[in-house]
DNA sequence: CGACGGTATTGGTATTAACCAATTGTTAAG
DNA sequence: CTTAACAATTGGTTAATACCAATACCGTCG
C-alpha cells in the first residue's frame, strides 16, 4: 500500500460505494457490481476512463488482481474496453449476443441491471394473416398480443411487440414482468428460435418511445420462437436504438 | 515445487510438448497452444479430463495462475469445461456452441445467384492502430487491405473492407475472387469468427457505392476471423443497405 | 513552432503462497 | 450391505509483489 487514501479517493469511494462486509459473494463480483451501477447511474459516462486499476484496488481495499478480474468480466460483456498504457474506458454501446436465446429480463439480470417495462397494450384476438403465416396457425386461432417499452434502469432500450398463441397461456394476465417466465410456467418456453435482424430508420412513434429522433438509425429484430415439439408459438418484433445497441455473434466457419 | 517430476510426468510432458524458450509469446499463450494441439491431435479425446492444474503447472514449469489463464481462454472458446472439485474436461462438441449465422445473400449465392465484386483498392501496408488493437498485432506488422463492392446479379449488395495479416498470404495478387479461397490455399482459413452487427446511417461515399441515398438505414458488420491457434488473422468491415439485407440466425437455448 | 526523446503512467504478464468450496473416494459405523 | 462421516483431490478466490509493454505527457533541441 504505497500511500494513504487522499481526499479525492474518499470522494471516489463514495461515488462507487464501499464494499459490504456482510456480502458473501466473491470480492470481484462485488467490485463488478459497484462498477456496473456506477455506469448505469451515469457516475461514469460513455467513453469515460475508469480510475487506474491500482487506484481502484486502493479504493475498494482489495488487490489489483481482484480489480482486474472484475474488469475482465465487464470487458467480456462489452461494457468496458481496456487500452494498454492508456486506461480502461466505458464502451458507448451495449453488446448483445445475437446467437443466444435469452429474454430481455434474463439479459439485463446478467448485466446487473434492473429490467422493467411500460405496457403499451395487451390484448386478445385472432391471428392476422401475417401472423397466421409465420406461426403456421389456422385463421381464427386465438392469440395474445403484448406491446411494451423495455427499460434497463429506467432507460428505454427497446420497443417490443409480441404475439403468442392463446393455447400457450392460461390468460392474458398470466404475463406479469416477463413473458418467458409466464411461458415457462406452462411448459411452453421456446427452446429454439429463428431470428432476423435488419436496419431501419426510426419513425415518429418509435423514436418518441425510445427517446431518439425521427430518422435515427434503428435495428429491428424479428423472432419466431419454437417449443420443444417444433411448433411455432411466439412471434415478436423488437426495435432498438442503433446508437445504444450492438449485436454480437460468435460463429464457426465450417464448410 | 512440492515434488520432483515423476516418470508419468515425463510421459505427459512429452505428450504435451515442452515450452520453447525462444518463443516470445506470453507463457499462457504457449500453454494454450500446447493444450490445443493435444486436443486436435487426439492426445486428449472428447470428455477426457485434463491433468489437474497444479500438475500442469509443474509439467510446463509455470505457475498455476498461468495455467489457469490458459485454460480460461479455452473455456471461453467452448473447447474446455471446468467442474469444481472434479476436473477440467474436453468438450465433446465444440461447433454446437457457435451459431451458424448466414446472410440472405450467402444463401442466395449458394443457390446459384451470380456473386461478383468490383475492386476499389488493394494495397499492402502496416497495421493502423485500430487494426493493431483488434488483430493483436505489433505496430509495423505488414498487412494486406482489400476493398470492394460485392454484387449479386449485378446489384450492389455490400461494401467490404478487409484487412489480413501479411503472414497469411504469399502476395497481394493471391486473392482473385474469394479472399477465403486464397486463405484456404495457405492453410490460414479462419475457423472461428466474432461478428458484430450495428445500425448506422449511410454517408455519401457508402450511399453512392451501394446505390442508396445519404441518410438511408445501413448495417455495419464487423468481423474478426481466428485461425486454429486462436490467433486473429482477419478483420473486416462490411456495409449493407438496410432495405436489401437481413441477417438470419438460428439459435438454441443457452446452457 | 515542430520533432525528437526521456519519463511517468497505465494496463499486461507472471510468480509464490494461502485458503475456500465442491466433488469424489474411502473408511468406519450401523 | 448400506450409510454416514471423513479425508483427499480439484477447481475457485485472493493477496502481495515484481517486472514488461504500450501509451501519454512534457521538456528540450533544432
Amino acid at each position: 500500500m504505497p500511500d494513504e487514501p487522499t481526499d479525492r479517493d474518499q470522494t471516489l469511494a463514495e461515488r462507487f460505494g464501499r464494499l459490504n462486509a456482510s456480502d458473501h459473494r466473491p470480492l470481484y463480483r462485488q467490485v463488478q457490481a459497484r462498477l456496473r451501477t456506477a455506469i448505469t447511474d451515469r457516475v461514469l459516462a460513455a467513453d469515460d476512463a475508469l480510475p487506474p486499476e491500482r487506484e481502484l484496488a486502493n479504493l475498494f481495499g482489495v488487490s489489483r488482481i481482484t480489480v482486474r478480474k472484475a474488469i475482465e468480466g465487464l470487458v467480456n460483456e462489452g461494457v468496458l474496453e481496456t487500452r494498454q498504457g492508456s486506461g480502461t474506458f466505458v464502451r458507448a454501446k451495449v453488446e448483445k449476443n445475437f446467437a443466444q436465446l435469452t429474454s430481455f429480463s434474463e439479459e439485463m439480470a446478467a448485466r446487473g441491471l434492473d429490467a422493467s417495462s411500460v405496457w403499451l397494450s395487451r390484448s386478445e384476438g385472432t391471428v392476422s394473416p401475417e401472423e397466421a403465416m409465420t406461426l403456421r396457425a389456422s385463421p381464427g386461432t386465438v392469440v395474445y398480443r403484448f406491446s411494451r417499452v423495455r427499460l434497463a434502469n429506467g432507460t428505454p432500450m427497446s420497443l417490443e411487440k409480441a404475439t403468442v398463441l392463446g393455447s400457450t397461456l392460461p390468460s392474458l394476465d398470466a404475463v406479469d414482468r416477463s413473458l418467458y417466465t409466464a411461458l415457462k410456467a406452462t411448459g411452453n418456453r421456446p427452446v429454439r428460435a429463428l431470428q432476423r435482424l435488419s436496419a431501419l430508420l426510426l419513425n415518429e412513434e418509435q423514436a418518441e418511445l425510445l427517446g431518439a429522433r425521427v430518422g435515427d438509425a434503428g435495428l429491428l429484430v424479428e423472432r419466431i420462437g419454437f417449443n420443444g415439439d417444433g411448433a411455432a408459438i411466439e412471434f415478436s418484433q423488437s426495435y432498438y436504438r442503433g446508437d445504444t445497441y450492438d449485436f454480437v455473434a460468435e460463429l464457426s466457419l465450417g464448410d
